[in-house]
DNA sequence: TACTATTTGTTCGTATGTATA
DNA sequence: GTATACATACGAACAAATAGT
């Protein structure tokens, strides 16, 4: 797969595809740095701009995390156990808004679970993404 | 001569403009080190990005040589025996590609000549700069 | 030998300007 | 007018190699 110049799909989208496809298949292992983003730029003839913008989708979709002055790497799959649910409990699975991303010390792309018990107590919950498994 | 922040000439253009007027006037003399990155950053009020892009410009040209946690130096000036031409035979000035360059150990900005003799073989010689000319 | 300072290498963050669709 | 795309430019932080004490 390589980028087409003459297709309506933005650069940057297809840079994303490009990436999210070799860490899907496993080219690019969990846990392992990316090439850095001048490298992406060089090999595949586009500007850092639209790696960066790649990369931006890619953290939101939580497949990546950049950490300043070093390389992306692929977020590590991680186990986490299930939620249990109280007796007229209600969960509700949503992104977490930057401040509150911040505060709670979560990589972008990570939704939280609200728990909502009976008792109107909330509590809640980051869910980190337990598989790599490519969505339907 | 100093940095036009007018000029529509790059920064780091202007930078290498600079430091190459320098070692023609031999104000920066042969095998002598250069002011450091961060030195040639200040002096001339200019990112250091600016003047690592100066130098990988002047590298390129063969004008300077630079080592990790050391100065750039100004390329020694060298005197190559000139190749003898088989009769029949021919030579091709080239640049190295970076993994021959890598093996034959040679500066960046230095071109090989190829010699090729009637009988098939080519034997390849690295071109070192011999004399520091201002290039008509 | 060991420590420190200097210096280049690498990398991401950010901003600006320009061109194009 | 907006979104996309690239080049340029500066900053910050850290790693790695070298040199001097």
């Amino acid at each position: 797969m390589s980028i087409d110049r003459r297709s309506h799909t933005p650069v940057y989208r297809q840079m994303a595809n490009l990436i999210r496809e070799r860490i899907y298949s496993g080219e690019y292992p969990a846990d392992a740095p990316l090439p850095s983003e001048a490298t992406l730029s060089q090999e595949h003839g586009v500007g850092r701009d639209a790696v960066r913008q790649a990369l931006a989708l890619l953290r939101a979709e939580g497949l990546v995390t950049t950490e300043r002055g070093e390389r992306s790497r692929v977020r590590a799959a991680l186990n986490r156990a299930a939620v249990e649910l109280p007796p007229g409990g209600t969960a509700i699975a949503r992104m977490p808004h930057d401040p509150e991303r911040v505060d709670r010390d979560l990589d972008e792309g990570v939704p939280v679970i609200e728990v909502r018990h009976p008792d109107g107590t909330t509590e809640v919950y980051p869910a980190d993404r337990t598989e790599l498994i490519r969505p339907a």
